[in-house]
DNA sequence: CGGTTGCTTGGAGTGCACTCCAAGGTCCTA
DNA sequence: TAGGACCTTGGAGTGCACTCCAAGCAACCG
């Protein structure tokens, strides 16, 4: 159990503010709660944390984890990482930075825009491909409309 | 080689209008030009057909399959809704209907209706996700500026 | 004529992201 | 005191979408 020191660095310290409080209001979580809260389960939490995923997940004086609210919105952060379809070495990477500390800023802002960037590309596409299924649409509505005066 | 009639039925017969020329103007193609031009291997080409993912594919006289414009479409639309994730067998879905005839027409609707709300949902999702890296790219930026100046 | 490209089927392998389990243990609540 | 939630590690299994190959053969090109 040689546990690095909890290094629990300065990152990019708040998420943008949230609407919706986290369930109960303390700052502490078992892992099945944070299971029920973002609808991963207990296994991909505890693999979260193996591959590196989660910088340093605190226990209990019973060992138990204890998840707290930086924690909920790191996998919140993860999650839209994860519908960006970055894979998870890169997230790894990036929790990697933030427990280097903060002389990995720049890094960490350059892995950011690197992934804006393919964020953007993605939403073009997206848009590209809806214009697509709008002309079809258009295409089967018309035509049905049309036989259905015939 | 039993094959079916070569259906090749009406479907939502045009793309939107293409801005590039196909490679070579004729409208017929070998694996590996239509490899070449949609950046997918001869063994998925071979590998789309046998799942049922193309409209049929024609043959040569000597039995090569040989693309036309209308493959390349169909190709090019596919390539769009594996961009949004759709899952192949749902692809095959679509052009089981394509081969079946005009009297699916209503189906196809309804499937290409619910792919857009999914398009349209991944594509909220990752304008959420933008918001969200434009907020973070922002702290580290204002952090290393801040940090410069001391 | 030889080399490249293509054909077929069936099946094996890859990489990713989970997903789950075994096994042996601790701790908390009713 | 029983049951349930949790802990650990290592490893196996899953599902998807490819990706590639073997083997044996046909056709085309220079």
């Amino acid at each position: 159990m040689t546990e690095t020191a909890p290094v629990r660095t300065a990152f990019c310290a708040k998420q943008p503010p949230r609407a919706h409080p986290r369930p109960e209001g303390q700052d502490h979580y078992t892992i099945s709660e944070v299971a029920a809260h973002t609808g991963l389960t207990a296994y991909t939490l505890r693999w979260y944390e193996r591959i590196g995923l989660m910088p340093y997940v605190g226990r209990s004086h019973t060992g138990q984890r204890r998840f707290r609210n930086s924690d909920l919105d790191w996998l919140a952060f993860v999650g839209k990482l994860r519908l960006t379809g970055m894979p998870v070495a890169d997230m790894v990477r990036y929790a990697e930075l933030l427990r280097e500390g903060e002389h990995t800023f720049e890094e960490r802002q350059e892995l950011l825009e690197s992934t804006r960037r393919d964020v953007r590309k993605r939403i073009a596409e997206l848009q590209d491909t809806l214009a697509v299924l709008d002309y079809k649409i258009d295409f089967y509505a018309d035509a049905r409309r049309a036989s259905e005066r015939a």
